[in-house]
DNA sequence: CGGGGCTCCTGTGCGC
DNA sequence: TGCGCACAGGAGCCCC
């Protein structure tokens, strides 16, 4: 679910909700979702706690207890953060000093839980690549130069790139007119170019709209996003482009579903 | 290196 | 209405 809109979205909520307060309960209700330490452990080292910081790397959301104590939430597909009441439906509670709690949602249970003393140094972090944001427009363009995979994979591939999901990789080409079929290495320098920004202004109005409600996802109160409204091609198959109206259509790429616009994307 | 397929799970929506 | 199947915003793994 979440890609990096949706996930600053979270952190911007949180810093505004549960910064300075102390968790003062931990309760799981799966314990499976805990990777790190064992579930007892992972409660009696939270107790107490205060939040100190927000933090978001790629689709990672991160809060800072001490200089040595992060708690590192990656949300995967249908993870999701609730501030509030308790809710039955959590996976796991954190109470707050505040008297509410913070529920970690994720029907899936994909999604996963960690405490560490550092999150630079998790392996899945190591092995980031850099955000949009952080690039020149030069980088970007080396980069894709660099590599022969489809252009749609790669960009969604977050040793290449982090923070783009199959959600704002699709939308990326659209905007920038490019097939999500070609290699990476066979862009012009100018639909590189312009990719680089369509990337970066996609990202940018998802955050201004508070991320996609595609499915699952709400904010940190619950409210959906309300960015999904202009999505253009995601899950649009056989609806027409917007630019051309000519059917758009649906294919896979490294398995993953794929929709775009056959005639002004080449 | 690249891509396909499968996996971890549950939920939803579609066609029959 | 009920059932089975495909598919879903992520990402790691194995295999070719």
């Amino acid at each position: 679910m979440p890609e990096l809109p949706e996930v600053e979205t979270i952190k911007k909520d949180l810093e505004k909700y549960i910064l300075g307060k102390k968790i003062t309960k931990v309760k799981i209700n799966r314990p499976e979702v805990i990777k790190e330490p064992e579930p007892l452990k992972f409660k009696k080292e939270l107790c107490n706690e205060k939040i100190k910081e927000t933090i978001r790397r790629g689709k990672l959301l991160v809060l800072k207890l001490k200089e040595n104590k992060f708690l590192i939430i990656h949300l995967r597909i249908n993870g999701w953060l609730k501030y509030g009441r308790e809710e039955e439906k959590a996976r796991v509670i954190f109470q707050l000093s505040d008297g509410n709690c913070l529920n970690y949602i994720d029907s899936r249970l994909l999604g996963h839980l960690r405490l560490r003393k550092s999150y630079q140094d998790l392996d899945f972090v190591k092995r980031l690549g850099p955000e949009i944001f952080d690039l020149t427009p030069i980088q970007f363009k080396k980069m894709l130069r660099e590599k022969k995979a489809n252009v749609k994979s790669l960009i969604m591939d977050q040793h290449f790139l982090a923070g783009l999901g199959n959600i704002y990789a699709q939308e990326a080409l659209f905007l920038a007119g490019i097939d999500p079929r070609r290699p990476a290495n066979s862009l012009k320098d100018k639909e590189a170019g312009l990719l680089y920004k369509e990337i970066k202004n996609v990202l940018t109005e998802a955050i201004k709209y508070r991320g996609s409600s595609v499915d699952a996802y709400r904010d940190s109160r619950g409210q959906k996003g309300g960015m999904e409204k202009r999505l253009k091609v995601y899950k649009k198959n056989k609806k027409p482009c917007l630019r051309c109206q000519a059917g758009l259509e649906k294919i896979k790429l490294a398995g993953r579903g794929t929709c775009f616009c056959p005639k002004c994307q080449k």
